[in-house]
DNA sequence: ATAATATAAAAGTATTACTATTATTTTTGC
DNA sequence: GCAAAAATAATAGTAATACTTTTATATTAT
């Protein structure tokens, strides 16, 4: 997988960027160093300027890359779910059964990521904590219909919808496919916030995961479903 | 209800504000017009100088009742989730079967908001988009260990464990109460904000709400698991 | 070698998110 | 009803943010 994915290149809507920043080595940068400070500092502290400072560049060059940080935050969480929506689909293109399909999906949608080597200048990891802590923030705003109109939240878009799909197959007749599906999806993130915030919210620790709980309340309520119509 | 309301205070952290906006014609201005202008403008673009000049008052005496417009969105977050458990505890207080109570708790904590003119100045339909739309901003912070720390989020947490505690009485085994309660609301507005924005990624609409959505995915669950263990 | 492009440096603007000081108004306690 | 205290308003000021513009310098492509 390593070696075909040094070929692959996530594909982003054009309209959130000014600049291809996988077109120079300071637009990498830029992605390496924004990664490392918004988990470092968190998203509302983090500006151009900073970022500009430890890069050595300055802020003007990073606007001729983004018009704003806000773009930059739709960038890394679109790069985020396209690089899961491409481990997704690798891993369960092959399988048959819907059961097994939608259990490897969870699996992978709400598992703990681990670094992943293939992009050198992408620390998953802590691209995985700053969707988990900060991701919201790129939709929940006054802008989003416009955005969304204009093609920023396609791939998470994609991703519920596969999702769906794979609900249905399992389930042919139950009412509530795509609910379901946003639900895992941020279900999962809003458990691990939970855990490593507010304990006491959430039934999930090292041991059992959001992943062991997103599974169970799938699982239980489409049996349920398919056993009683 | 609406009589006994009138007597009724909302009980606020004293951590949040440093004075009370309650105890005063000023800070009530201040709660009713922050709400109207966050719903009008969002949260981003809201300020103490713009909320000053609708009210005719001065920045500098908005500031002597909230630090900054993160701990007044704290304080409109918690009021909503204190209002709402008075409904939920006025409502279920003298029911004994568990699973009706489950059933009338998830029909108030995921209907739609109606106006109730308990609090004349606070417009509680627009309140709730506030927290559909705002909400996460105040906890997706780099601050939410130490604030929590401070007490700043016990009302919403009581929330989620009276949840909890009605999960458990209806499904006493059940592994994962305090989460599935967490998702319970989180998902309720999570699929509010779906309906609205990102209808491809909901079943809910008008005629099936994300309240519906909700008691489907429990009761199939914990029915599921009271039967199979 | 030249032109085109990308980046850097510097300066400037409007706004934000405050703080401080002083003046005025309102409330309260006697 | 008056003085003292408290609350509010007005004004000014600061540092930082979120940019834009202009000009200079470096890099790359033809």
């Amino acid at each position: 997988m390593e070696r075909l994915l040094k070929t692959i290149k996530i594909a982003i809507n054009e309209k959130i960027y000014l600049k291809d920043p996988e077109s120079s080595q300071l637009g990498k940068r830029i992605i390496e160093h924004s990664i490392l400070m918004i988990d470092e500092i968190g998203f509302e502290s983090f500006t151009f300027k900073k970022l500009g400072v430890v890069i050595g560049s300055n802020e003007s060059s990073i606007y001729r890359y983004f018009e704003n940080k806000h773009k930059l935050l739709v960038y890394l969480t679109s790069w985020y779910w396209g690089w899961l929506e491409y481990q997704l689909v690798f891993a369960t293109n092959s399988m048959t059964d819907p059961k097994e399909k939608l259990e490897k999906t969870l699996a992978i949608v709400s598992k703990s990521t681990v670094q992943d080597n293939a992009f050198t200048h992408i620390n998953e990891v802590l691209l995985n904590k700053i969707v988990v802590n900060e991701s919201s923030k790129s939709f929940l705003t006054k802008e989003v219909d416009l955005e969304n109109k204009e093609g920023y939240f396609v791939i998470y878009k994609r991703m519920v919808n596969r999702l769906e799909d794979m609900i249905k197959a399992f389930a042919p007749t139950y009412d509530y496919p795509s609910s379901l599906a946003s639900t895992i999806l941020e279900g999962t993130l809003h458990q691990h916030f939970l855990k490593d915030h507010f304990p006491t919210l959430t039934n999930c620790d090292d041991k059992r995961t959001p992943g062991d709980f997103i599974a169970d309340l799938v699982f239980k309520t489409l049996n349920q479903h398919n056993s009683n119509g």
